[in-house]
DNA sequence: AGCGCCATGTAAGTGGTTACATGATTGT
DNA sequence: ACAATCATGTAACCACTTACATGGCGCT
């Protein structure tokens, strides 16, 4: 699934903009998908020639036109299509776990640095999380739900995890201070 | 922190060729950095090329001449350059996420079946961190330690909350069948 | 007879990121 | 005054994936 189709997706909740898309990415989509202008703005006129979307361009002044997407009865069936598909992937690439693979390498402070460092991500996704949580609407759907508490879980797990183990990279920065 | 510098990190560990290095990647980092054989040569050859390994050919015979790798110093001190970088990022690109964001959209048992492959998966990541404990070597860094905890604990964590909330996207199916 | 392992690599393609280009309006 | 928000898009670039190309050895 790419961003084309995650797009398609986002417009079977009602019309919108790139604009609007993109905050979709920020806020709710944003622990598990992201994606840029540079994706995006692509991904609609892309699928605008597929004939998969609508759009009408709304004069405005002093800005460009703002042009918004309705998903097309042939957009409706693509997506449909494309979510049979029952082996999704679900893929982690983390910087932040290969840099603790040699953390055996480093500088004592600079690993605890950089642990600091994921905990301030952690918390971050936290709150953007209370905030969702804080304009829940009603009609949002059942995956919107399953989805934010699967961002809550796997954030509450990382934390705990980490702050529950990151001595066993500290002892090393010991072992090296008592050798040294 | 791309494929180069992890195969540099690998390296620190011991001479290897890029066979070797594959291996390692399904294994031990298979599951938060992925790199393909398309990947790897190329990044040993760059790495090479920049003087950070250096590439023993050993003669085989009926198989290509078995190229291995060792790092050198300029290679250790780009390393621990590129190690001592604070903010790491860790990323999650989930389709499975996705999918399920538009459960509301899709047949009731194709919702079940995405889940019912998901937890296979997981289930799959469940094994291979058996199988590294199983040959554990007490040599091994504690980052190595750290990390498969971390993963063991995310496996352990999504696992149980798709089986604990899986219903929230099933009551949607049950809906849809009472008023169907 | 066929599969999986060992072992290397390239070339084309995909898909996404980053930087650039523009500029009025609204809030602090 | 200054930052943030609204609003679009392109072009160059980057990194990785997939498919291809080759082929012996050992096991069942």
């Amino acid at each position: 699934m790419d961003v084309k189709t995650v797009c398609l997706g986002m417009l079977t909740d009602g019309p919108a903009s790139g604009y609007d898309l993109k905050k979709e990415f920020e806020s709710s989509f944003g622990h598990f998908f992201s994606a840029g202008y540079g994706s995006i703005y692509p991904a609609l006129s892309t699928l605008s020639d597929k004939g998969y979307v609508d759009c009408e361009e709304i004069p405005q002044e002093g800005k460009p036109d703002r042009k918004v997407y309705r998903i097309t009865d042939e957009g409706r069936q693509f997506l449909l299509r494309a979510l049979e598909k029952r082996e999704t992937c679900h893929k982690v690439r983390s910087e932040f776990l290969a840099t603790m693979c040699f953390a055996h390498l480093m500088a004592p402070d600079d690993v605890e640095a950089v642990i600091d460092h994921r905990l301030t991500e952690i918390e971050k996704y936290k709150q953007l999380f209370r905030e969702i949580e804080q304009d829940w609407q009603p009609e949002w759907p059942p995956g919107a739900k399953f989805v934010l508490g699967f961002g809550k879980t796997m954030a509450g797990a990382m934390e705990t995890y980490i702050t529950e183990n990151r001595h066993l990279l500290a002892d090393e920065a010991a072992v090296k201070t008592a050798v040294g």
